[in-house]
DNA sequence: GGCACGACGTA
DNA sequence: CGTACGTCGTGCCA
């Protein structure tokens, strides 16, 4: 039995809060009525904090009320220096109260009070009365409050980030305890109050008369014994300082209608809170405050489950009558197995009903009757089953000769599509997220049926739970899917798209062994010439993939410039090291370059090399639950990152070449796919004209920007808009456009006016897709993949515009995604319908790579044109080209 | 063996 | 002070 915890009242300055978040956050917050709700949402935000991590138990909120108080009696220019009250802060304060009253905790002002001294007055008898009490307040007045039991919680920056003043952290900021607090301040003088302090007196000298004295007013008595200048300064502002010291004490006797009793958080009023946070368009914030509901917060958390499940003993018929006797019901399907798509292997699987029922089958030792009953099972598209990751299960099963279709539901690609965010999807802790349980088998002794005639290793009883797990999984994602507008991305992307990916990584892609053993050869001999040259050119041998010591050689013993700075020194990328060549001429600086990019063509070939598989291709894994705006990855190896722009690198890409029985590769990727979804996204009329007239776009733009004829486009401007056009996809500043085209900041700005001059539409549409966010809580691509971004109302600038960039870039790489996926769908469908050989191998983004079988290349390019363009219907045509030959490097165009 | 970091390849 | 990824080596930790 433990104690009764102390009961915590938690008290806020509202006026003094509400402002910090004003200023923390854009006053470009409206709803779309045009209301401004920066303060109010970084109020609302703070306080969801709070109520989160300080899990109090009273809970109140103080406001200043009239323009008289006993101060302004008492010296007219109090807080007069204080310029007006922004007008779009003004309106938000009955906002802020709106919420506390849904939230219902007390909003408390007296006339002539300040919000200060009724925190004052509470705290002290609340501490009286046995309780904790955190004080949240911008006003350094209020640190004369903290005592043993009375904490300040004084924000740093903006609103998201409070230090804890509790005495000891006073003193050692201050340099004196709390209650001498105002001491302090009386002699430093408070600017924001208008109260003027002892001149050449800081807070150092402050607190060490105060230390030395005891107190201000044993200092003040004994004036005439501090000597110096600041002493003379001190007398002749005696009487300013015991005003400030009058006017810096709170109140601690208001007379209020609450007592901290009173202040009892009772639990949110649900449905007032609905109301004011949906015309206040809070979007992810509702679902945040209801999370720490105080009411919900109360109830006793009840003893987490495990995921329950039976497993059945199979007769001697196997696993087929208990599969014929639930035709028809979605099963949990789990294989245990090594999932690689050249090397894969299945030992176990464990299916599970609704119910909770499952049957755990022994790959390795099946009779031929049970194997037939289970192939005829998983590869029955008309048996619904829910998997959590389909695809890397279809590996395990393929490795042992069996098909798996009939996949109606995946958990894992459900969860991506709920939070695409996430670093993982491991099913273990979705369930614990999900569903509140375990993911252990239940105790063997609770579970009479589980441990009879299977093996006792306990692999058993894990794979059926997981099995379980995934029916009951697949219950609530089915609806959090729903709830996100996702089941048909799931449904008709997604998972038939596992499909798909699985059988182009089963496929791989054909190598050229003794060509890539060439290359590495070749490599590795100008590896070892860079790298003696480059010890040459400095006379001594360092470790030229050591960043560490490559600083020491350039910074200390050749004494160059000063680069960018960075977390360990000062960079040494290829950027700093080409900048430093330019101005010092070191041969060292070219072989070390040099150096660099053999080494890592060496290390590419190395990879791909060790990455051949028994059949002489290579299969790399696509990744369709890692990026967070829908695109696929790459891995083990990355085919998505074959060099292709520097000539020596293309030398890589002849090794990717046509397989045995087939006649050619064929690419076809489509052009500027991502200005496209730019331009018909924007609906920006320049934009969408420029690719509807057929011009080369970046002429075509350039001529608006520059007011010239498209044939009078230069190649420097064209390189300008390029470079412009793609940055604005990105979050592109002025002084990253500057950086990149080596050209003066006051220029890349001008660049950026006149194009948007031109293009005014694509401006209107960024904004537009920010602000949208901002309210909603996500951003949506034309398949209505949403990507969520909580920092776009974070009060950190630096999170908040990273993810505004995010929210400008999500749309547009995320509906690219969108279309070739349904392009890599459409293609391989067209190809199976019309019973071709040819099959689909790569995909890299914007580009689809192609086995084509003989006679089948006309056809087949018929096939991708036609399925890439018919991805969407948009504003602007979808252009693809196309390109065949040996290699992928032939193919390439 | 695992981690963070710098560096750099692709779209 | 430009989005999204994966991989490699170094240097440092346990």
């Amino acid at each position: 039995m433990s104690t009764a915890a102390r009961p915590r009242l938690l008290l806020i300055d509202g006026h003094s809060m509400a402002f910090r978040a004003f200023f923390a956050l854009p006053d470009t917050m409206v709803t779309s009525t045009g209301e401004v709700t920066n303060a109010v949402y970084g109020f609302t935000s703070m306080l969801t904090n709070l109520l989160r991590d300080e899990q109090p138990t009273h809970l109140a909120v103080a406001f200043d009320a009239g323009r008289q108080t006993f101060r302004t009696e008492r010296y007219p220019e109090y807080k007069g220096t204080r310029s007006p009250t922004p007008e779009a802060f003004r309106g938000q304060v009955p906002l802020i109260r709106e919420v506390l009253a849904a939230l219902q905790v007390p909003s408390i002002d007296r006339e002539g009070i300040e919000a200060d001294d009724i925190l004052a007055t509470l705290a002290g008898q609340a501490e009286a009365a046995g309780m904790d009490v955190l004080i949240c307040s911008g006003d350094r007045d209020s640190l004369q409050l903290v005592t043993e039991h009375v904490t300040v919680l004084y924000p740093i920056r903006g609103v998201s980030e409070l230090a804890r003043m509790t005495p000891d952290a006073v003193a050692a900021k201050y340099g004196v305890p709390p209650e001498r607090y105002p001491d302090l301040a009386a002699l430093v003088g408070e600017t924001s109050d208008n109260l003027p302090g002892v001149p050449g007196v800081g807070p150092g000298v402050a607190a060490k008369w105060i230390n030395q004295y005891g107190d201000l007013d044993a200092l003040l008595e004994q004036q005439d014994s501090v000597t110096g200048k600041r002493g003379e300064a001190l007398r002749e502002h005696a009487a300013q300082v015991r005003l400030n010291r009058e006017l810096n004490a709170l109140l601690r006797d208001v007379e209020l209608a609450y007592a901290p009793d009173d202040l009892a958080l009772r639990g949110f009023d649900r449905d007032a809170l609905f109301r004011v946070a949906d015309a206040l368009q809070f979007g992810p914030l509702r679902e945040r405050l209801i999370a720490v509901d105080p009411a919900v917060q109360d109830e006793e958390p009840v003893a987490r489950a495990s995921v329950s499940v039976t497993v059945d003993v199979l007769g001697a018929d196997g696993p087929g009558p208990w599969l014929v006797a639930r035709r028809g019901d979605r099963l949990g399907l789990v294989v245990e197995g090594r999932a690689h798509p050249a090397d894969g292997d299945a030992w176990s699987l464990a299916v599970a009903d609704p119910s909770g029922a499952a049957i755990v089958v022994d790959l390795t030792d099946l009779d031929p009757r049970a194997d037939e009953a289970l192939a005829a099972w998983l590869g029955d598209a008309d048996a619904p089953k829910v998997l959590h990751g389909a695809k890397a299960a279809w590996h395990e099963l393929s490795a042992r000769g069996y098909t798996l279709r009939g996949v109606v539901f995946d958990t894992e690609l459900a969860a991506y599509l709920c939070y695409p965010d996430q670093r993982g999807y491991d099913l273990g802790e979705l369930v614990e997220r999900l569903l509140q349980r375990d993911l252990v088998p239940a105790d063997d002794a609770a579970q009479g049926t589980l441990d009879l005639a299977l093996d006792d290793t306990g692999e058993n009883d894990r794979s059926a739970t997981r099995a379980a797990a995934v029916t009951e999984l697949a219950e609530v994602l089915v609806g959090e899917t729903g709830d996100r507008g996702a089941t048909g991305l799931l449904r008709d992307v997604e998972i038939p798209l596992s499909d798909v990916l699985a059988r182009m990584e089963r496929r791989g892609i054909a190598a050229d062994v003794p060509y890539l053993t060439e290359l590495e050869g070749q490599f590795g001999d100008q590896v070892a010439r860079e790298a003696q040259e480059a010890y040459d050119a400095i006379g001594r041998e360092v470790n030229l993939g050591s960043p560490k010591q490559l600083q020491e050689v350039l910074f200390d013993q050749l004494a160059m410039p000063k680069t960018k700075k960075i977390k360990t020194g000062y960079t040494t990328d290829a950027a700093a090291l080409a900048d430093l060549f330019a101005k010092t001429e070191h041969p060292f600086l070219a072989h070390l370059l040099a150096h660099r990019d053999v080494i890592r063509l060496r290390q590419t070939v190395e990879g791909l090399l060790k990455s051949v598989a028994a059949d002489g291709r290579i299969h790399t894994t696509f990744q369709q639950t890692i990026a967070a705006t829908g695109r696929l990855s790459s891995t083990d190896p990355n085919l998505q990152n074959i060099p292709i722009r520097t000539e020596e690198g293309r030398r890589i890409r002849r090794a990717f070449v046509v397989g045995e029985g087939y006649e050619q590769l064929l690419t076809a990727d489509y052009s500027q796919i991502e200005m496209r979804i730019m331009a018909h996204l924007s609906g920006d009329a320049g934009l969408v004209e420029a690719f509807r007239s057929g011009e080369d776009l970046h002429r075509y733009v350039g001529s608006r920007v520059f007011e010239v004829d498209p044939a009078d486009v230069t190649p420097a401007m064209r390189s300008k808009v390029k470079a412009m056009s793609y940055g604005l996809a990105y979050g592109l500043s002025a002084f990253g456009l500057s950086q990149q085209l080596g050209i003066e900041v006051s220029e890349a700005s001008g660049l950026m006016q006149d194009y948007f001059t031109r293009f005014g539409g694509v401006r209107e549409y960024l904004a537009g897709v920010v602000e949208e966010a901002r309210a909603s809580g996500y951003t949506a691509t034309i398949l209505g993949r949403r990507r969520y971004l909580p920092d776009l109302t974070s009060d950190n600038r630096q999170r908040r515009e990273m993810a505004e960039r995010m929210a400008l870039n999500a749309p547009i790489q995320g509906s690219a995604a969108d279309l070739i996926k349904v392009a890599m769908l459409g293609v391989d469908r067209e190809i199976e319908r019309r019973g071709l050989a040819s099959r689909l191998l790569l995909q890299v983004h914007d580009e689809l790579v192609l086995e084509v079988a003989a006679g089948e290349r006309d056809e087949v390019e018929a096939v991708v044109r036609e399925q890439m363009g018919a991805a969407a219907d948009l504003t602007v045509p979808l252009d693809v080209s196309v390109g065949v030959g040996r290699s992928w490097h032939e193919a390439g165009h």
